[in-house]
DNA sequence: GGCTGAATGATAATTATTATCACACGATAT
DNA sequence: ATATCGTGTGATAATAATTATCATTCAGCC
């Protein structure tokens, strides 16, 4: 995926594909679906979900931004895109600077230390990094952890689709982390 | 940062520098302050501003949530604490499915894919792991790109630390167009 | 103890995202 | 093709997280 001419072959092929994908995740194939996925396969801006609707606009003018919001966490939960920034309904802090790195249960949300030997060995000095000063580097592992594995339960059930956890009333709150808010099953 | 005595020699350790850390980076002590980052290194959860909010809110219950997200923002910025999710501002999309990582620049918040060789057999069947079922991974370098490195510039101040960057009220609008949410010099 | 600029608290404003719901339309069977 | 059905969409309201504003307070320094 380094070459423009790679990209575009890559992107071409996804388009493709991408009927049937749907029909395979059980999606309708609509104007606005395709729209969208084309957006982001022509773009290596890793853009948000206003630049999309942006952009979709050109072609079609009376699309909404709430369907660009819901069709790219739509996109995220076939696997069709990744969301660059995982854990992102709201931002959580850490006051251990010690190098280490995370696993996040992606159902349970919640965060636990990893301390992987050998990272720095293989960032280091790499050329990719050219024109860039490096301040540091975080890794993220996105997992189920023992507690939220296994079959869905009636509880769990209704939040296996993206959307943002909202305090409801009669929920309670595990020790840390809200429940899951999108799948993320790609794996590299 | 393994064992329970481990991590409480540490953070009692970063709470008795922690006044001298701040005259090193010009901040007045407040208690507000001192409560936060004690907050922040006693927990090992990766908390929400609203949950330091909470807890610290047991010993001085007059303490105003945004002093907490401001204070926490402080902290990332003076190197006390920093913010798990990075690009926490708004999410961001790629249909790139292809293994990669990401360069971010701290600064103008462009991000550049990546491809680093050799991690996967770092983390393969890593012990820290057990318990979990992983499902993917994502690396982000956060890093300063060419145009950005270089002296601060005044219509670049402020933009340093993490966290959503908004129009600012005297900052006259240069386009009519909606989305000049966030800095992004346009560069493929 | 008093001065001064930075920090805080209270609250409004902004932004991103999701929920709701009436209606449109893609998919499938006829 | 046509009718039918259920999902998807657009418009908009609602929600949540975060930041801005501004009057007041207080930490740091004399």
């Amino acid at each position: 995926m380094v070459t423009e001419q790679r990209r575009a072959g890559y992107a071409r092929e996804r388009l493709d594909e991408f009927a049937a994908r749907c029909h395979a995740g059980g999606l309708a194939v609509t104007p606005q679906r395709l729209a969208i996925i084309e957006s982001l396969l022509s773009s290596t801006a890793h853009p948000r979900a206003e630049e999309v609707f942006a952009q979709v606009r050109d072609r079609h003018p009376h699309i909404s931004l709430a369907t660009v919001h819901r069709t790219l966490e739509t996109l995220c939960r076939i696997g069709e895109a990744r969301k660059v920034t995982v854990l992102h309904d709201s931002a959580r802090y850490d006051a251990n600077l010690t190098p280490h790195q995370h696993v996040v249960c992606v159902r349970c949300r919640r965060i636990r230390d990893l301390e992987i030997a050998g990272l720095d060995r293989v960032l280091g000095a790499n050329p990719a990094l050219e024109g860039y000063e490096t301040l540091g580097w975080s890794l993220e592992i996105q997992a189920l952890c023992d507690d939220c594995r296994g079959p869905i339960s009636a509880a769990r059930k209704g939040l296996e689709s993206p959307g943002r956890i909202r305090k409801s009333s009669n929920e309670q709150e595990k020790e840390n982390g809200r429940s899951q808010r999108h799948q993320n099953p790609s794996k590299p």
